[in-house]
DNA sequence: TGATCTCATCAGACCGTGCTGATATCAGCT
DNA sequence: AGCTGATATCAGCACGGTCTGATGAGATCA
């Protein structure tokens, strides 16, 4: 799910949609990516649960979902966490 | 520098050393993976300060560096609560 | 209903990036 | 010095994913 953030225009989607709600008119405008582009990249977001889609009339506001980022953010301080506890017990080397 | 936790290779590497330090032959073995190829990746991880290289004697060792993934980490929490805050002020669309 | 707007989907071109085989470098051993 | 083993570097290839243009579905308003 962390590989969804490598790409650097849907990390910088999910950095606009940080700052609230948007729908997908002022992605496009704000990155400056053509539409079907951002489309492409907010189906990869939502399929992974990242972000959820709300349709308001004839526009689609996207909402960011807190917790997946948190739940990615977990994985790397448990990683963090266990490399320290391991730190000191380098295998042997044959 | 989260890019770099995409790729599965890589992202199985970083998981090999929380477990500890170990050196290139033992990240080749557990991977399966051609020595290139992992030395390759180490470069990457390094150059990004992801890990340190500790040559000992013939040998390699590698050191996962937890503060780079806490660092990390931090971001996403931060994306989290700024999200979080601002959840219920979403932009007037047209 | 027809026009217009937003957004999603599709096929194809394009580009970056990981993988491989060959080669170089360096340490340790005889 | 010569040999062996561990690791790094390089050039070329191949594959996956991103970007684009065209098209379609759904909503709004005259």
């Amino acid at each position: 799910m962390i590989r969804l953030l490598a790409d650097p225009l849907r990390a910088r989607i999910v950095e606009i949609l940080a700052d609230g709600p948007a729908c997908t008119c002022h992605l496009v405008e704000d990155t400056g990516a053509k539409q079907p582009n951002v489309s492409g990249h907010l189906r990869q977001l939502r399929e992974a649960g990242l972000v959820v889609a709300e349709p308001r009339g004839r526009f689609t506001y996207y909402r960011l979902l807190p917790d997946a980022l948190d739940a990615a953010a977990g994985q790397l301080t448990d990683l963090a966490a266990k490399a320290r506890a391991n730190a000191s017990t380098p295998r042997e080397c044959p």
